[in-house]
DNA sequence: AACAATTAGTTACCTAGGTAAATAAAATGA
DNA sequence: TCATTTTATTTACCTAGGTAACTAATTGTT
């Protein structure tokens, strides 16, 4: 029932998100992204696929197609393993209206919630997959870079 | 921050699913329409997309890997366009044991959050969406036809 | 220094979910 | 009745997320 409900709203969500984007050519997943490089600054893919949660190949391939069509740039670190994410600046300058935007159309999607029932129900959510040790999560990754 | 941790926990349950379903060949959204089947019994493609709000072709897609690998049937209906889906007798004979499997494993991913808390938690999740007139579910299907 | 183990990222391949357009059968209507 | 519209399903094609196996660079060990 819980799991049900969880998965419905989720996928109901990214359908509005998208949407949303589709004015801008995104997907909910590559604003994920878009979203997380606004916040912490230039990122390393390690650093962006664990504080996302997925696994590095989604990043991967999300990261090439927000390349290839302008969003972000990649340059290789002083470690030549890794590739270190910038927004471009077209990017720099969309970027707040396309969050206003997501924002205005989350609140709306939350506007049944009062605010202390939206607190509620992260704080419910959090509580789930607790116990597999799996499931655990950083809210800020290892060191914010912001510029 | 409401919507980015419906969206892990989502994810995050589903692999999990996922894992215990690895051992019966199975993935979460195929085991989600053999669970309806053995709910509501033979039911039209429709009726399944539609209990489960998702998309027609991607029911089309699961039936086929569900009917190639034997979990299901599907036969033609008097009215010759629907085709009507049956569980298939071996899918009958393993689907308690997979359930008792994928309870067990709901049980553990809510073990943090009491039973007043998990209805709370169903409540707060059904609140979201409403103001689009999109989000709408129905909890049974039309006709329900149990064999 | 040289070999082994770890780490960052990628590639290939699987399922899931979505949209748009096509097909075929059924229902509607002039 | 015959043309039109609606309905059930499918096909083709897109993104997202996962695992397993690979490459290349870095770290560790001896």
């Amino acid at each position: 029932m819980v799991f049900h409900e969880l998965h419905q709203k989720s996928r109901l969500s990214i359908k509005e998100v998208n949407e949303v984007l589709k004015a801008y050519g995104l997907y909910s997943s590559q604003y994920s992204i878009l979203f997380c490089l606004k916040r912490f600054g230039s990122m390393t893919q390690t650093e962006i696929w664990q504080y996302l949660n997925v696994e590095a190949p989604t990043v991967t391939r999300t990261l090439t197609r927000l390349e290839k069509s302008g969003w972000i740039v990649r340059k290789a670190g002083s470690d030549k393993r890794e590739r270190i994410v910038y927004l471009s600046p077209q990017a720099k300058k969309k970027l707040p209206e396309i969050q206003q935007e997501i924002q205005r159309l989350e609140e709306n999607l939350l506007i049944a919630l009062s605010d202390s029932e939206q607190d509620q129900l992260i704080s419910l959510l959090k509580k789930i997959c607790k116990s597999t040790e799996k499931g655990e999560m950083n809210d800020e990754p290892a060191g914010a870079n912001l510029d």
